[in-house]
DNA sequence: TATCATGA
């Protein structure tokens, strides 16, 4: 019998299928299967088979064998050499990938009569899905679909009057397309208003409350983590929470106390920084959502997807069944800077532009470096001397920022703090923590949010103090001091390298990157163009071409197999 | 084959 257990984060099937996981590469991991629900018949295949050809290129390996395709079987066949073995191996593993197949099939099917996946038609072919996000994909489309149809107030008053009288306040002028963004939130039920860095989203975040709250309607303001919900509300000078927090979150139980029981109150829901949601936070928001409420998500469609299933932000717009402003004026940096004109060449796919060598003023840098060895000595020499010189900036500047896609290796976050920290902050006495040192004048993130010290997950500070004798340690966060007891020590850590996503909300006036292609997992475009976009003066790629090639090209994470996208068009073409 | 991450 199959039976699911819960462990953790994890559900496990049991044995048997643990093992035909790991055989075939199917791994069940937080609470689905193949790391996206709605992983289709053809995509399982292409999976097994993936993994049966790693298999056999690793019968290979063991028995000094190249594989086909590969450089050194050609090198060694030019030279003569005949692997007769060949044609056995492959055939065994096309016969071991129909057992493994059929194995599959087998055990899905188990799983289905259990009711532990749910498996589902669609075109012409199957999904399969855990059943929770069956659900939740469900949910969220439905409900979409049933909230975009509701009837809404229009306003009673001149809007474009209202417009100009924000524009007034705030003491700006409104683009055509920013006052149109603006006008549309008040026009439409669900509208999705996306932008990248520099396109005003804030500001028209700020004047839509504004005008809501002169018609006498009731905003709420959300977001998916506490810092993007401390800086909605720092700019809008409203209240503004965490998604959970509006939703009312029991971590005890891992409820919500809103809900279809209990739904939000307010005429209008506000979400920013809409790309970090999952399917999962979706669903249990739109639960609370009351049918008349008007939904305005706001985000930047090109940046990191959720880790999350589901790419929400993505499939809303490209259904074109919710109404969507793109907001694509720059108005941050200027048009002849390479960053900004580089990130829109990597959200084409095309290659990038690079200053003409001996350039000393470009904004945007690559150094070709095929060699982690010598990535790393560049980048601490960038992070030392080159950088701080050129922007007049002292090394230590929260103002330079290294950032990389992964934590592990050499150019790892986790080994690049640690040699950032000796060459940047020596001398310094610290306190030790575990395998750690905190220093006077490190610079540390803040990973937790903190409601009480009003410091949240992501935010940059600087140690002021270390006390030796009380084990405490005093940081400066935007020129406030918080004193941090022992025990709250892994609240921060180190931040002279950060990670991507983690720098994604932040900018830096310097961004130093290594991108090689040992980080293929993460080379994606967005990965990319996240990085690229946290610097407003300088921005320095150190890394392989190839590696660099590889990120533009790879769309990749942008396609996930949730079919929210397709069902969100279903839904509407059925209804006709 | 193995990476990133939120929330109370």
């Amino acid at each position: 019998m199959l039976k699911l257990l819960k462990k953790g984060n994890t559900v496990e099937i049991n044995k048997r299928a643990i093992c035909l996981t790991k055989e075939a590469g199917l791994e069940v991991r937080g609470d689905f299967i193949v790391g996206t629900p709605g992983e289709t018949w053809e995509s399982l295949e292409k999976t097994v088979r993936f993994t049966i050809d790693m298999k056999l290129d690793y019968a290979h390996f063991n028995k000094f064998t190249p594989f086909p395709g590969t450089e050194l079987y050609e090198k060694l066949t030019e030279q003569g050499h005949v692997f007769s073995f060949q044609k056995d191996l492959e055939q065994n593993c096309m016969k071991e990938l129909e057992v493994e197949k059929e194995k599959i099939k087998q055990t899905i099917e188990e799983l289905k009569k259990q009711k532990a996946v749910v498996i589902e038609d669609f075109d012409s072919d199957k999904a399969v899905y855990l059943p929770f996000f069956h659900k939740a994909q469900e949910q969220v489309v439905q409900t979409i679909h049933r909230l975009g149809a509701f009837p809404f107030l229009t306003p009673d008053f001149n809007l474009d009057q209202a417009v100009s009288d924000e524009e007034e306040e705030l003491s700006l002028q409104f683009s055509s397309k920013q006052k149109l963004a603006v006008k549309e939130c008040f026009q439409k039920k669900i509208l999705v208003i996306t932008g990248g860095p520099g396109t005003g989203k804030t500001t028209i975040i700020k004047a839509v409350v504004g005008i809501f709250h002169k018609w006498g309607k009731d905003v709420l303001l959300a977001a998916p983590t506490g810092r993007a919900a401390k800086r909605l509300s720092e700019t809008t000078h409203r209240e503004a929470k965490t998604i959970h927090r509006i939703l009312e979150y029991n971590p005890k139980l891992g409820t919500f106390r809103r809900g279809e029981n209990c739904p939000l109150s307010g005429d209008a829901l506000i979400i920013d920084e809409f790309s970090m949601v999952d399917l999962p936070l979706m669903y249990y928001l739109i639960k609370a959502v009351p049918s008349w409420m008007r939904l305005i998500l706001v985000g930047d469609k090109d940046q990191l997807p959720s880790v999350g299933p589901g790419n929400l932000l993505h499939d809303f717009i490209e259904s074109q069944r919710v109404e969507v402003v793109r907001l694509d004026e720059i108005f941050r940096q200027e048009k002849d800077s390479l960053i900004v004109v580089n990130a829109h060449r990597i959200n084409r796919g095309d290659s990038l532009i690079y200053p003409p060598k001996g350039e000393k003023n470009a904004d945007f840098y690559f150094i070709r470096q095929d060699d982690e060895q010598k990535v790393f000595k560049t980048i601490m020499n960038l992070c030392t001397s080159r950088i701080p010189e050129k922007l007049s900036l002292q090394p230590l500047s929260p103002q330079i920022q290294v950032i990389s896609p992964m934590y592990r290796g050499l150019v790892g976050v986790d080994n690049l703090n640690k040699e950032l920290q000796q060459r940047l902050n020596p001398n310094q006495e610290g306190l030790k923590f575990g395998n750690r040192e905190i220093r006077e004048h490190d610079k540390v993130m803040q990973v937790r949010n903190n409601y009480e010290k009003e410091v949240f997950n992501g935010d940059i500070g600087m140690v002021a103090y270390v006390d030796r004798n009380s084990y405490r340690v005093g940081v400066e966060f935007y020129g406030r001091t918080l004193v941090y007891e022992r025990d709250e020590m892994d609240d921060i850590t180190i931040a002279y390298a950060v990670s991507v996503h983690k720098s994604q909300g932040s900018e830096y006036q310097a961004v130093v990157m290594p991108l090689l292609t040992q980080h293929y997992i993460m080379l994606q475009r967005n990965l990319f163009y996240t990085a690229l976009t946290r610097a407003r003066k300088l921005s320095v790629i150190v890394g392989s071409y190839k590696a660099l090639y590889i990120a533009i090209k790879n769309d990749k994470p942008v396609k996930r197999n949730c079919l929210v996208k397709e069902k969100l068009i279903k839904i509407s073409r059925d209804q006709k």
